[in-house]
Formats: C-alpha cells, sequence, structure tokens
DNA sequence: AAATACTTTCAATTATTTTTGAAAGTTTAG
DNA sequence: CTAAACTTTCAAAAATAATTGAAAGTATTT
C-alpha cells in the first residue's frame, strides 16, 4: 500500500470510528491528522487535507483542545496557530476516559443518588420495589466503575500493564 | 419523590445516557422501562408510556433484543409478544461490553493489522516513520484490550468483584 | 491609526438520523 | 379458507446534528 492511501485510510477509519463514541467524524479525522503529523499543524493544513470550513476546523481544534487531547504549539517565526496531539496512545486512552467519567458518568451518578427516597401509593408497592431494587443496583456498579476508573486515572502505564494485564491474561 | 416522577425521570435519563453511547434515545428508554417492570411488557404498553408509533418501538425492540439485553416471553393465555430486560446489571454491562468489543473493536483491530506493509516515495520517509509508529502504538494497544475484555468477558462476578476490585482500591 | 494577518462566531444551509403511519406480511382461530 | 390479531417494513416527514462562509472580532505590524 502506499503511504498517501495508508494516510487517507487511516484517517477516514478514525472518523468512523469516533462517531461510535461520541465524537464526530471530523474531530476525530482532525486528531487522526495530528496523531500521524511529526510537525505541528495550522488550521489551513487541516482544512486543506480534510476539506473543510474555516468555521468547522476551528471549532473542532476547539472542542479537541477541550478534550485535552490536541494542544496549542507556537511556532517560531510564525503568526498563525499551530497544533499538535500528545502521541502516547496510553495517555489518550485515560484522556478520553477522564473526559467521559466526568461528563457522563458523574451526572448520572448524581441523579441516581437523588432517587433513593420514594413514596408510592396504594397498589404501587410491587413496582416501587422493583424500580428500587434496580435503582439500587445501578448506584452499587456505577460507584464500583466510577472507583475503578478513578484508581485506573492515578496509576501509571506500568503498574498497569504489570498488575492488571497479568491478572487477566 | 412520587412514584410516577422517579420512573419518568429514570426512563428520560437512561435515555440521554444512551444517546452519549451510541445508542439512540428511544432504544435506551425502551430499555429502561423493561428494566424497572416486574412484569413482562407488551408493545401497546411501550408505545403508551413513551408515546412513540408502533414502528419506533417495534425496531427499537428488536435492537435491543440483536444487543442480547431483552429477551421475548410467551405469556400463557396471550397472543401477542411481551418482552423482558435482563435485571443483572453486571450482565447488562458485560453483555453492551461484549457487542461493543465485536462491532468496533474487532474491525479497527483488523484495519490496523492491514496497514503494516507501506511503501514510501523519497521525501516522505519521516512521514512514513511517524505513522508507522502511530499505528504500531494502536495496535499494541487496541490488542492489549481486546485480551483484557476477552477476559473479563470470561470471568463471572465474584472472581472479578474480589480481584480487580481489590487490586484496584 | 490604518492596514494586515489571523481567529471566532453564528444564522442559514446541508446532511444525517430518527420517527411516523399506513400498507404489506404473518400467524392463529374459528 | 377467511377473518382477526398481531408484527414487520419502508417511503416520506420531522427532528437533530454538522457544516459553511461571510461578517465580526482581535492582535500585530507599519
Amino acid at each position: 500500500m502506499e503511504y498517501k492511501e495508508a494516510r487517507q485510510k487511516f484517517i477516514g477509519t478514525w472518523g468512523s470510528l469516533g462517531s461510535n463514541w461520541g465524537i464526530n467524524k471530523t474531530m476525530a479525522q482532525i486528531h487522526a491528522l495530528l496523531l500521524i503529523s511529526e510537525i505541528p499543524v495550522c488550521t489551513e493544513d487541516i482544512m486543506d487535507e480534510l476539506s473543510i470550513s474555516r468555521g468547522n476546523a476551528n471549532m473542532n481544534i476547539r472542542a479537541l483542545i477541550d478534550w485535552g487531547l490536541v494542544h496549542r504549539e507556537v511556532v517560531p517565526g510564525e503568526r498563525k496557530d499551530f497544533f499538535t496531539a500528545g502521541k502516547d496512545i496510553w495517555k489518550v486512552a485515560l484522556q478520553i476516559i477522564r473526559e467521559r467519567r466526568r461528563r457522563e458518568l458523574e451526572p448520572v451518578m448524581s441523579i441516581l443518588s437523588n432517587m433513593k427516597d420514594i413514596n408510592a401509593s396504594k397498589g404501587e408497592q410491587a413496582k416501587l420495589d422493583e424500580f428500587n431494587k434496580v435503582i439500587e443496583d445501578l448506584d452499587g456498579f456505577t460507584g464500583k466503575v466510577d472507583k475503578m476508573l478513578e484508581t485506573l486515572l492515578k496509576s501509571d502505564k506500568n503498574w498497569f500493564q504489570k498488575n492488571i494485564i497479568r491478572l487477566l491474561t
């Protein structure tokens, strides 16, 4: 396979993968582009390579920065902004986990814990029992997942590889 | 809080959570509805409770069955189909992991492994080196994640709780 | 202070996904 | 076999999300 073809395929694949994960296609493609670029890249380059508008590029770059996956880079002698993505896949994964935990797990946990004191009118007791059971299970489960992720985010790569992978393999 | 209010809130929350995870709102709401119902539920009930059309209900129930999260249930003396969802949250989570692994991780892994033999024309060597490095890292990483998930899917709840949670806590 | 280089915003457009509902299909009962 | 009960399909409509591009904003240089 030729380099250009592989590059395009990779950017496309990363893009469609992103959409399964709540990240939009363009955002994931920009990330892919930066991942495989050995030098900082400017907005114009991104617009050209992906054939997207300036506004679109700008918005998605900002979203990536907001997710902590991309950083602004100052290139000496240049006025415009340049961007790079962290290349350590382990760190990328942890950063994504960190953001999703904050944006999704935390809200759910707070809603669940507000659902523990519910009144039933007569005739609803069986339904309420089932409801409470599900809520309690879910609350316990998300609590455990949260603790696990918290520990995972604190631990370093080597520790993880040594312990978890060995335990699971 | 009253039971009905809590019930509605839960269904709504589960629904919007779903959309962050590539599962559409209605599908997640139907799942929530079945999760907290102590008896099997028919299509009509779902249509009424969620105010959705028959087609929509049917499509999303089928999707849930396809994901292995919902099962058809035969109610004696009734002709129409009834549905239930598995109540064990641990199993629900494992089932979701199993399906996502199959639908998303596997395709990516096969694409990555097809990207290991690439030719660069002159002047592209540095770019190609960076590209190969990223692909190799990603391939290694997804391989590890895959092994981990595979083991996780095989292990039982108690084993998991004893080992992983203790290790991480 | 005016021109230049660049970034950000956002209303309008375009693309994608979801939902509807009526028609077609299927199964069961009489 | 035929009607009734129920399920599935799918083209069209509605809802939602992403994208454009021109105008407004900001910072830098002359």
